[in-house]
Parts: C-alpha cells; structure tokens; sequence
DNA sequence: GCCCTGTCATACCCGGCGGGTATCACCGCG
DNA sequence: CGCGGTGATACCCGCCGGGTATGACAGGGC
C-alpha cells in the first residue's frame, strides 16, 4: 500500500527516462505490457498521475519529476547497500568493515595533496589498502551515493557536498592559462573580467551537469585537450594553482585574485560508520 | 543478482532489530518459515553471512551491521519517494511541486527567528502554505530523510547537518540557568568547568541518540521538567540565549562565553528540487 | 479518404515464487 | 530425560509478474 518495490521503481526510471513504453521495456529485458500494466498498478497505488499519455509518445507531469528524482536516489540508495555489503563481508571486526578503501578522485586534480593524503595514511599504524579511482568530476557524487567508492577527492565550487560529510583539505586560488607569448602573459595578475574579455582569445567551456553552457569558446572534453588548445593561442582557462604541475613549457600562469578560491574536500557519505573510512579522515585533519 | 527489492531490505532489518526471527516475523505479519528462508536467498545472493545464528537467539556479523544501516537509509529512501510523490500529486507545475511545505522544528526552539521566518515568508508573492510540524530534536533527521518533512530547523552541535543542504541562519551564545535564589546567579559570567562544578547541582542530562551519558544529573525527557527541576534547585543547565523567552521568574540565566555557539539552520534533503523549498530558503538567507 | 505505421492498452495464459502449515533438529534446562 | 523454544526443512498452493496476441487510436503519406 505504501511502499515500493525497487522493481517498480527501476521501472519507472526507465519510462521515465524514455519517454517511450516500448524502449523502455527493452532497456529492461522485458516485454512493453507488463511494463505498461507495472506503472498502471504503481500509478493506482500512489493515487497519483505520473505520466501524460499522448497519443504520440509520453510526459512526465509535475508528480513524475519528483518521482524521477527520488526513486533514482532510493535505487542508489539499494545498489549502495548491496556494494557496501559486499565489501564488508571480508575480514571485519565489530562495528565496521575493516577492509580496502576506494577513493574517487577527478583525474590528475590535486595530484600533490593525494599523494601527501596517501603516504601519510600509509604511515599509520594498520592502515587498510586504499583504492585510487580515476573518474570524471560529475561522476564522483554518483560512486559515492551508489557504494561503488567509499570516499572521494572534491573541489568546490565545482562538487556539490550536498549530501555528503566532508573534510576541508586545502584551499588555493586560481590562475588564468595563457599561450607562454601572449602580451597579458607578463602580467601580475588578472582580473575574471579582462580575462573573459581578451580578443580573440575566448573561455574555454567544460560541461556542467553534462551539457555545456553557450559560449565562443571551445568546448573541452579533457585536460589534454586543453592544454594543447591554449598552446595553441586557441582558448584561455582560468584553473586551481596547483594545475601549474601539468602545464607545459608553451604556456605561462597568471594569477586571478578575483576568482572564487578552490576548496579541497575528502568527502564521504553522510551515514557512514566506517572504521577504516574514520582513520583515513583522522590522517587527513592531521596534514 | 545485484538489485535489493525492498521487500528483503524490511525483512532483513526486522530480523536484524529483533534479533529473533520469530519475533521478526510476527512484526512483519507473516509466518516464520517464509522468513527464514528469505534471509537465507538474501545471503546466497550477496554470497555474505549476515547473520550468526547461535543455538540460542541471532547475532549480527560486521557484514551485518553494514546491510543494517544501509537498508535503513534505502527504506527510508523508498518511503520518502512515496510521500513526496503523494504529495506532489496534487497542484504543481513542471520542474517541481508546488504545494504544502512541512517544516519539522524541535519544539519550543528557536521561537523568534521561526515567526519571523514564517511572517517574511507569507508576505512573498506566491507563497506557499507551511505546516509547521514539532517534534523532538533526533526526530528531525528521520523525519527529513523519509520524507514527512520537507525542511528543518536544525541547532549545531546538536543535531546533525550530515546529508542535508542548509543555509546558516543565526548564532547565539549560551547560558547557565541556575535557580534564582542561587550565589553564582548574580555572576555576570560562568565558565564551562564553573557550571559543571557548582557543589550540590549537577549539570542536567539530555539524551543523545536515544541514550543518556551516565552522570550525577537528572535524565531531561522535556523542557517544562528541566524549568521545573531547576526552579526546585536540583539541577542546572547550559542553553541558548534565545531560551530566555520560557524561564520562569524562578530563574536566573548567566552568560557562559566558553560554550560552544548554538547556529540555528535552515535545513533540507540534499536532492531536493522542489520550487516552494527554493523560495522559503531565499526568504531565510534575506532574514 | 485510404491505409499503413507507430504508439500504448487490453485480454488471456502460464510458471515461478512468495507465503502458509506441519514438522524436524538441536540445545539448554529443570 | 522429557520439555520448551530456537531456527531449518519439506511440501503445497494461489497469486502475480511476465509472455504472446491483439485492439484502439492518432498522424502522415499518397
């Protein structure tokens, strides 16, 4: 009456994301009626309109947004549980795995801080084995939510902590990328204006939530990429100081007060009551 | 293979809170055989032993506590999808509901900043209807979580901010209220230590996740009892200022400068989307 | 206007599995 | 040694989740 199987709410996710019966279904392994008579069934049970039947393809209404929203949290909520139990299921002691860590980190970012966190962990007295994960920046709330890491490496203003517990790590500002010859390369500092506005020479664009916001500059896909657009006098970039450790000879740093500082957070989620996760906290605090 | 239905997540977490299967079933409402054999499909699935089952009762393994916590935050998850759903049902608009906001707040805290709060709120434009639900300060959290709530206010150090958003919304400092009759009444401020060891009136004792620190004080089940026993001369306490707005004539407070600050927040579940919550915040950050 | 196509809904059947009852195996205890 | 109380096993049944076949209906091309 008032709880939902999560086979119903993967069925519904499906549609949902969809929009369309018959795709759906397929995404699921199944046939399209059973699917059709599932959300009926879940649609008379909530007592709720989720989706508008047109005639040619589906909507969502109001009710199937939230819906959306929520039963893709529950589900990672369950994948979460499972992981986690799983992992647990070694060598444990009382109140908490005692097993391997695995640690989410946005490739390459904050390389000196993750090795410092690393030896330093390393160091303590039974330290457990900590997985280091490689993974784009908008990936890591979703590894965290759904059990498949532990802990994650996040830079705000970029993550969201939203949801999690955190540790602040280190902050530092940021720098503006330039091609090494460029005139405003000689420069003390810049401003975020006069960076926006150099001619010729337009913001680089990454994506954000998945899709890019609409601008002159070029979209980036990756950090090597945008090392070699800059290089080549194509876009400018405006990154954490501690970037300077990946940029090439053909490109010269200018720091940009009036950028928002980056913040680093090891990051975890909320409810954890991990033994190992504490210690790894624990040496953080400490560096 | 890799998906939890609810269903198995409610029977585990019944048999891991009993700690009995029989017991376990009778609360599910089904017969224990069933239930048994459920728990069992559940271990050969996660290929984990959950459970130690000694000739006399059950005991849970770590793998155990783990699939314990997480199957709770995943039910709730689940429950919470229902009611929002519900809830969402009724009049909204795309991008998210529209409707009632539930705003779950320990009673009697806070007193001031929640009519302020509520009078800028209903003097937007389009503003909803808040139901203002009171309740106890562990209960927030839960209620949060599987959504009876929408949004909380919440008190640091007390509760905790772990998985929700918030925005801060006022600090204040803390006082000793001792009887007013009492020699350190007249002080013009006490230290931390000073107030926990005043001869003859131990400090008072509130439960922290359910249980209380062993001490000489009273156990405080609520505020009224705490007002009475310290009129009476047989405990003291350390509260916000704000609760000078209760005490009696009885009573006396004195400022304690070295107790941690009280921060009153605005809090609510970290995926929310829905518009009205979005308003009453922005009304909240104005304040 | 016609039919064809693509959509979701309906009708009906079947097998598996979730749940019930009866019973067992085992241990502690008086 | 029997008794009570534990969880496990054996067996049966009915329901419901899923499949296939088909219907209803709207839009588009000719």
């Amino acid at each position: 009456m008032d709880t939902l199987e999560t086979r119903e709410l993967r069925y519904f996710v499906a549609v949902a994301e969809e929009l369309h019966f018959g795709r759906a279904a397929e995404r699921l392994g199944m046939a399209q009626p059973p699917l059709s008579r599932a959300i009926q069934q879940l649609e008379r049970r909530l007592r709720v309109c989720l989706l508008e039947r047109n005639r040619r393809g589906v909507r969502l209404t109001g009710a199937g947004e939230v819906l959306l929203q929520e039963a893709r949290a529950a589900l990672d909520a369950a994948a979460a549980a499972v992981r986690r139990t799983r992992r647990a299921g070694g060598a444990d002691g009382p109140g908490g795995p005692r097993g391997r860590l695995v640690l989410a980190v946005k490739a390459a970012a904050s390389h000196e801080l993750l090795r410092k966190l690393l030896d330093a962990y390393a160091a303590e007295p039974d330290s457990a084995e900590i997985e280091v994960l490689p993974c784009g920046i908008r990936e890591q709330e979703e590894l965290l939510r759904d059990g498949r890491a532990d802990v994650a490496l996040m830079h705000t203003p970029w993550n969201s902590l939203a949801g999690f517990d955190s540790e602040a790590l280190a902050a530092e500002g940021q720098v503006a990328v330039l091609p090494a010859g460029h005139p405003l390369a000689a420069r003390e500092t810049l401003s975020l204006a006069e960076v926006r506005d150099i001619p010729g020479l337009p913001l680089a664009r990454w994506p954000t939530r998945g899709s890019y916001v609409p601008g002159p500059g070029p979209e980036i896909h990756n950090q090597t990429q945008l090392a070699q657009l800059i290089a080549l006098g194509r876009t400018v970039a405006v990154v954490p100081e501690s970037a300077r450790s990946w940029l090439w000879a053909e490109h010269a740093a200018v720091p940009v007060p009036d950028a928002p500082p980056v913040v680093t957070h090891l990051a975890w989620p909320a409810h954890s009551r991990s033994l190992t996760l504490a210690g790894l906290v624990r040496t953080a605090a400490r560096l």
